[in-house]
DNA sequence: CAACTGACCTAAT
DNA sequence: CATTAGGCCAGTT
């Protein structure tokens, strides 16, 4: 099955997505870069889908401030519940603002 | 081992 | 600002 390479990246990507505080967000390329590969924003979204608890993956969201979808029951909705909850604001587009919520730790 | 897929990004038009 | 095209790389078939 999956290669040990593999989860190392994966690991490394939830290990980073963990570090985003409540009330942040983070963009698949952010996190991706941050976890010491920038090329790698699609595992993101592999390595999100595979997380569990204690891992916040509804402060991840595209380039765009929107939510991705998975084709999912409901998911997306349930993401910008959470959003919400934190108190992150969409907009008329159904948008978050990255250059406000945009989680900037060690760029 | 080759081909297809994808919770993406960036640049060009 | 909307649309198109290319790139990028691991996971799955």
């Amino acid at each position: 099955m999956a290669a040990i390479a593999a989860v190392t990246i994966r690991a490394a990507m939830l290990a980073v997505v963990s570090e985003v505080p409540a009330g942040a967000v983070a963009s698949y390329g952010d996190v991706a870069r941050l976890a010491g590969f920038p090329r790698h924003s699609r595992q993101v979204g592999v390595a999100l889908r595979e997380a569990g608890e204690g891992v916040p993956w509804h402060r991840i969201v595209n380039h765009e401030g929107r939510i991705s979808r998975r084709g999912l029951d409901g998911h997306d909705d349930l993401q910008r519940y959470l959003l919400e909850a934190e108190g992150i604001v969409f907009d008329a587009q159904g948008r978050v603002s990255l250059l406000q919520y945009r989680w900037r730790a060690a760029r």
